[in-house]
DNA sequence: GTTGAACCTCCAGTTACAGGAGGTTCTATA
DNA sequence: TATAGAACCTCCTGTAACTGGAGGTTCAAC
């Protein structure tokens, strides 16, 4: 039974910021951080107070939407990408289904295997290094000839140029 | 040879910042970055100018250095861990075989190992996701009952409660 | 009315650099 | 030696997606 409170709607199921938080999975930070920079729209507040504007409110539409952008992120997706998909939930309802939502996952999944593929490759030299086979050079070796980071075996460097990222 | 240039060592093998960034692999922007934040020692000038300090000269044993470290940033380390190699190398000469060494890549190789697995998981629950036999709802799906983003087989959560990080 | 929890805004810091502005130094040629 | 152009210099800002903290405000219960 929604109750009238200052002319805004409240009902007794609203959630403040910290009930949100637990029922999205999201922390408050992250909540604050997401209407900043405008990925959710900015929160009706309870009573705009001369200083701070008020405390927030959430209705379970809007926990829904913090709860879908939770599980978005856990499937590792990015904020721009979460965006287009609210785009078209906001639009036609839920977006699974469309061919946009299709196609933002399958780039995700590819995205992924080359991740993974890389990770592997990362893996399979690590091992060589930590063989027991590979006798370290010690105090013979010097700046110039040392291989212990791979330098002959190490993989693929970044296709673009780029100096390698730790984040891949 | 090595000739005198105003009391500083010069050989004619001695690079500057472009060529040493050409021969290590890195970009001359990283090597600032690295100098700046002391993961190198302060290069030699080659002309102490009134209003810059002059270019920076790197010999072999410096190439050698940044050699190492690009490649120990391709197989993923962290600053801080090439930090603790350098200065095992520093001290021993080539870090490999000792023993933080190998602790070093062991742990890199743990991390790597969990970051496969998570990416695995999450490849599964993308791939379900995309599965045909999963009928989207459409119009009738509400943020609240909403599932395509797979909020029944999500991956695990992060165990230590934090928002889930896209670099993982 | 008061207390303590929950909440507010703003700012700085995180990783590992990249890009750019605007000025300086070096090198090769005339 | 003068000069043009390449190479280089310092300083500042921006990146992704938040987290932590300071210092003040609002809320709910007693």
């Amino acid at each position: 039974m929604p109750v009238m409170d200052g002319g805004i709607a409240m009902d007794t199921h609203d959630y403040g910021i910290g009930r949100a938080a637990k029922a999205s999975g999201l922390t408050i930070k992250t909540i604050h951080y997401y209407e900043q920079i405008g990925l959710i729209p900015r929160a009706q507040r309870r009573n705009s107070g001369a200083h701070t504007g008020g405390n927030r409110v959430y209705g379970e539409a809007d926990v829904g939407r913090l709860r879908f952008i939770y599980h978005a992120r856990l499937l590792g997706l990015g904020l721009p990408d979460i965006r287009k998909l609210l785009a078209l939930a906001d639009g036609k309802g839920c977006p699974g289904g469309q061919p946009e939502y299709e196609q933002v996952l399958a780039r995700h999944l590819d995205d992924i295997d080359d991740r993974i593929r890389h990770l592997l490759g990362l893996r399979g030299t690590i091992e060589v290094l930590l063989s027991p086979q590979r006798q370290p050079k010690g105090e013979a070796c010097s700046w110039n000839t040392c291989e212990c980071m791979g330098a002959a075996e190490s993989p693929s460097p970044p296709a673009d140029g780029s100096t390698p990222n730790r984040c891949r």
